[in-house]
DNA sequence: CACACCGATCCGGATAACCGGATGCTATCG
DNA sequence: CGATAGCATCCGGTTATCCGGATCGGTGTG
């Protein structure tokens, strides 16, 4: 940031945006942010709440929490010191439900897929 | 396939599959993936057909087929040496379409994102 | 005002993912 | 039946992503 120059973003690599939708797609192929995504989805928490929860060093959920609000799945309320995450659209939730039905018919091919995080044995 | 122990999805490292809901979106994390799946959505293509489109090696689009295919969001026909594949759950499309209209209203803070694929200046 | 607390950012190091090019296998064609 | 076309897989190299630990700013508290 501190850019000064506005072209930031004016040859976008696709015209349709597609290189956004898959920006957007990684923010949710990480298990800990689909995990603090779970828990902030209902109730407001604060990032000390989710270190515990997710039991990582504070700067990395930090981090992780700041890139779910940058990709807008949660929403960020400053109060004193405190930062309060939430989701507040529902069509998270919707996306998550739907990639969660549709996985399920593909369990095992899904788990056992080595092109992506390819650990064998 | 060829499995000697049948443990190979004993402890998933937690216990509602999160780790592959990530997976799963990890595979649509990918823009080359995405632009493969958008490409045989509506109509079967062979693998040189997909080539000749997003213009990469070979080698590598059959691999994202075959990721693709493994994730269950593509079905593999084979036809004498032809390898035909098609979207046919139209969970798919609803999917992707849920996500670009989530991102949507979030294009600017997605693009400038740093926390993923941090390209600067 | 000094100090503890909360949270964000920076740093090197380790691992996963993407890529092109080469190789092997099967099916069709001449 | 040798040659070729279509796919899949392997290999080394480059880039991105994740991680813990350290640091820095800002905010209350004693």
């Amino acid at each position: 940031m501190t850019d000064p120059r506005r072209t930031a973003t004016l040859l976008p690599t696709d015209p349709t945006g597609r290189a956004v939708i898959a920006k957007f797609f990684r923010a949710l192929g990480d298990p800990t942010r689909l995990r603090l995504l779970e828990f902030v989805l209902h109730e407001e928490k604060t990032v000390t709440q989710c270190v515990e929860h997710v039991g990582l060093a504070q700067g990395r959920v930090s981090t992780h929490l700041a890139c779910l609000a940058d990709c807008g799945f949660v929403q960020v309320r400053r109060e004193g010191r405190y930062s309060h995450y939430r989701v507040v659209d529902p069509r998270v939730a919707e996306l998550v439900l739907l990639a969660r039905s549709l996985s399920a018919d593909n369990m095992a091919a899904l788990s056992e897929c080595m092109r992506i995080d390819g650990q064998d044995s």
